[in-house]
DNA sequence: AAATTAATCTGGAACAATTCTAAACTATTG
DNA sequence: CAATAGTTTAGAATTGTTCCAGATTAATTT
């Protein structure tokens, strides 16, 4: 178990972290940043993170939850991933990577960028130049119902 | 400029496509099928088929252009692409294919599939097979503000 | 070709995810 | 420690989409 509120190594690694990306470190920043940023890779939408939140003792709004996850993935602290419409899944491995999306489950996996080769790439539309690449490998669990 | 209402040889090719889906041939079906399905490669949203039904003159409720876009894809006529949260993109083109999305248009470009090879992939989660493959490369107006 | 039926269409309400707003609060600076 | 600039918040607003129940229409039977 954890304990947030007397683990002053987190905290204080939220901080800094917090600061290097330009962003004031706030109660509620901080405390997010201790349930995302620890290391671990993880996919959580907006809903979900509100709810740890909420599980851990913070109290944090749920237009701040949006607001934090924005302004971490436009500093790089987060990475947002685009499978379905309407629900935003953002994700804490900012490396360039790939995902497995388990359609039935709507959980998302990751697959290291060296297990994908993309060996051709067309050219890209003239006076353009590509931001990024993603592969989405869909995945289901077989039906078996014949 | 197109006749819609004399056409009897794009409303009987319509309704044959229709016929062919498993799709009762009606009025609205008909229309939208000859708006979408005449062998033009594109992207629309529902929205934006909403407002080319009124310019053509058939009055169709957004509730049809949703119902139809769904069920034209559960029929195999049309194809979902997820590129951003929040809005539906629906591709004519049904062959297996990737995607330029030009960030800054919010538009789609259909890359074939042979001008991308993913030479190597992973292996996939146990239990389960793949359905899809997406690739989509995300492109942008270069940034000239230095 | 009228009657029956089953599918479809419709406007508007409902819904879900997200953003906006303006007032209250808080971290930083001087 | 006061000033100020940035942040948080509840709730309203917005957007895209689905749901609903009644009206309409295509297909089937008579």
């Amino acid at each position: 178990m954890v304990t947030p509120f007397t683990d002053a190594e987190g905290v204080s690694r939220a901080t800094a972290t917090l600061r290097k990306a330009g962003l004031r470190p706030t109660r509620q920043r901080i405390a997010l940043a201790r349930l995302l940023l620890d290391g671990r890779d993880r996919h959580v939408t907006a809903e979900e993170l509100h709810g740890e939140a909420q599980k851990a003792g913070t109290d944090i709004s749920l237009a701040t939850i949006y607001n934090t996850l924005n302004q971490f993935t436009e500093s790089g602290l987060l990475r947002e991933v685009v499978v379905e419409t309407g629900r935003s899944y953002f994700d804490t491995n900012t490396d360039y990577h790939h995902h497995f999306f388990h359609e039935d489950t709507r959980k998302l996996e990751d697959i290291p960028a060296h297990e994908v080769s993309l060996a051709q790439l067309p050219q890209v539309p003239p006076g353009t130049e590509v931001q990024r690449v993603d592969v989405i490998v869909r995945v289901v669990r077989p039906d078996r119902s014949h």
